[in-house]
DNA sequence: TAGATTGTTAATCGATTAACAATC
DNA sequence: TAGATTGTTAATCGATTAACAATC
């Protein structure tokens, strides 16, 4: 299993490459992608073992080569399939977003417990009252729950998409939700982001002054 | 220098305390706050050395003054400033948020390059052209910067921020943002978090599969 | 007192970086 | 060939966990 980290620099590494094929680059040596992605060379000597992909010492790497082979890796090309829970202004935006700018991602349905938001279309989804989701993953084999609801419901609705054998779930609510092993979550705590961000802004701060 | 993931997950440890508050509770046990938390007992115990207050082993800690003594350390009642770059679905969202939930967090400006947003009020902040952000952030001390761009020009702006001396940063723009020593970063790419999602709930599935 | 929990140090685990033989 | 870079292993760094004497 390829660990978390460098999966995401294989992300990132792959938007680089992108741009060098953009302008026809066609190789690159480990030192011009440290410079490009700030990570360091021997990370990025080490990340691209797992990709299975060799450079040479000459010309360093095809650049073509090797973003076929993590686009592979990836499977960036398959799409996947989402619903999302929570039809607030964080839901909207994120909705929009995907139904605009992601091919490979669409979104089947959306849910929220206001009664006055179902039966409609937000961004080419159809909203349903949050007392049908399991009814409705019934017919639709679904892979990432995205969970936008305002606060302390995250875990009841994690608890049920899990159990609808969801696997991925993102969840952008403040409140912090957990899963059984074999579930991969992402607990995007936007809140607690600002309250950190803010407490080593106040410190830098204080550091700089004295 | 209290680590950073130590601070996360003070952030986290007072919004249970706060809760406990609530119920009345006077005293918790480091098992307690770990069954709540999700994370170990001996991680938290570790975590309160950074904090400075001493719990006993009979009754475990005082929740009321441990409360006191986090909110203290992490200045949460201090109110921070901030401006943000990129009026669209995201920065709206972002913007609506703190204009309701937030109060200890004000957005002071919020700046855009389509002429048709400026001179503006979006949730209560001034929107002005982009052009403007040194000569607006000269009369201002502004404590973090939030950059909601669209794409491409997010590094350009962070460099702005910085120079206009922002010591906190939360770049939500899918290009990855690099800034010098002093400065406090958060790069949130949702784009990056989706694709990673969608990988690993790949390998699950198939995992379960096989 | 006996039993459980704390605060803290030592051990472990995982991720990053340094180093270098093999290679072009 | 000489020089630079790769792929990979060893060393380092940092964070988490285990262990346990001190304490209530």
């Amino acid at each position: 299993m390829i660990p978390t980290k460098t999966i995401e620099r294989l992300i990132i590494l792959k938007t680089i490459l992108q741009k060098l094929l953009d302008t026809k680059t066609p190789y690159v040596f480990s030192r011009e992608l440290s410079k490009l992605s700030g990570y360091s060379a021997a990370q990025i000597r080490r990340d691209l073992m797992s990709v299975g992909y060799a450079g040479n010492p000459k010309n360093g790497y095809d650049v073509s080569g090797l973003f076929t082979q993590i686009e592979k890796l990836l499977q960036t090309k398959t799409t996947s399939s989402m619903i999302l829970v929570g039809v607030g202004n964080l839901g909207r935006a994120v909705l929009n977003h995907f139904s605009r700018l992601q091919p490979n991602f669409t979104i089947r349905a959306a849910f929220d417990n206001d009664i006055s938001k179902i039966d409609r279309e937000i961004s080419g989804a159809p909203v349903y009252h949050i007392s049908q989701i399991t009814e409705v993953l019934k017919h639709e084999t679904i892979d990432i729950g995205i969970i936008t609801v305002p606060e302390s419901d995250a875990q009841s609705i994690a608890t049920m998409l899990v159990a609808s054998g969801i696997k991925g779930l993102i969840n952008f609510s403040s409140e912090p939700v957990h899963v059984p092993e074999g579930i991969y979550l992402e607990n995007i705590n936007i809140s607690m982001t600002f309250k950190k961000v803010a407490y080593f802004a106040r410190m830098l701060r204080q550091e700089e002054e004295s």
